[in-house]
DNA sequence: AACCAGGTTATAA
DNA sequence: TTATAACCTGGT
């Protein structure tokens, strides 16, 4: 995967294909990161402020460091996967070719577990602008200010910081019903009825149904959060365009949530996951 | 004005 | 177990 890594002073090059920041960044599984103009992204990941560019298949990384490359963003940006075996293993049949044709520059990211559960909860029934300027307001009034060429980023808050809020307190981020989810995770968290930071060592099913003791969490909140911070790549989210895209190209007929779930099971097994946002990519912008 | 947007919850068949 | 209505908010 890693072609060619040179770094320099303040810059780290990354020579690859299989990885395009726009494809990443707006396939739907972040909300933080922000395009500054084109091929040039600037986003806050822990307490990290990440410039990124890229020209063709260089990209650069910027205000951060060899040490922080390889024990952050190796990670962060799945750089250990080979992207190109993967997508030649899903791609059997004509659909996800296409698919992964169309956007074989999209990784999938591992985020940290409690911005994922948190972004996720606030995306239920709710539209992409709004769950960004969201998450947006809930970090600048709850995370910690970082400054970066005269701008301000925050970071994003921790359930520990949130200890005791009320819905009160959240009126002001304008999340609406979804107040007293947010509530009902912050407590659950803290008070260890769910072990968050641990679900990623459970099997799948069983970190699943930890997930869905929160208020706010169903069955798709719970998939993506598996998916984008714990690295469970058999999860298989299904929201309405999965649904849609499913339905008219492989099904060619109305389905159940059951059906797709145990299809995309039997298709792509252990890497359902990637097809997953192969297709979301495909089908949001393509149908 | 009515409807929609990355679903979930609460109720009822 | 599966089906339906209601839901904050902001945009069209």
């Amino acid at each position: 995967m890693l072609k060619e890594t040179s770094i320099h002073k303040n810059q780290i090059i990354l020579q690859t294909g299989y990885f395009d920041l726009k494809q990443t960044f707006e396939c739907g599984q972040c909300f933080r990161w922000n395009e500054v103009e084109q091929g040039h992204y600037i986003g806050l990941v822990k307490d990290k402020v990440l410039e990124m560019y890229q020209v063709g298949q260089e990209i650069s990384f910027y205000n951060t460091d060899e040490k922080d490359f390889k024990d952050i963003w190796v990670d962060y940006f799945d750089l250990n996967r080979n992207y190109e075996e993967l997508i030649e293993e899903i791609s059997k049949e004509k659909i996800m070719k296409a698919a992964t044709e169309y956007g074989k520059g999209i990784r999938i990211l591992c985020q940290d577990e409690w911005e994922t559960l948190i972004s996720f909860i606030i995306s239920a029934n709710n539209n992409i602008p709004r769950i960004k300027k969201i998450l947006e307001r809930f970090s600048k009034l709850f995370g910690q200010k970082m400054c970066y060429k005269g701008e301000e980023y925050y970071t994003f808050p921790t359930p520990e910081s949130l200890q005791g809020i009320t819905e009160k307190d959240l009126e002001e981020i304008k999340s609406g019903y979804r107040a007293k989810y947010i509530i009902d995770a912050v407590q659950k968290v803290n008070e260890s009825q769910v072990d968050l930071y641990n679900l990623k060592n459970l099997e799948t099913g069983e970190a699943r149904k930890e997930l869905l003791k929160i208020k706010g969490i169903g069955p798709k909140v719970a998939d993506c959060i598996l998916l984008f911070s714990m690295r469970k790549y058999s999860c298989y989210p299904i929201d309405v365009w999965i649904r849609k895209v499913t339905e008219k190209l492989y099904f060619k007929r109305e389905c159940t949530p059951k059906e797709i779930q145990k299809f995309a099971e039997d298709m792509w097994k252990d890497n359902a996951g990637f097809a997953q946002q192969y297709l979301f990519y495909y089908a949001r912008n393509q149908l």
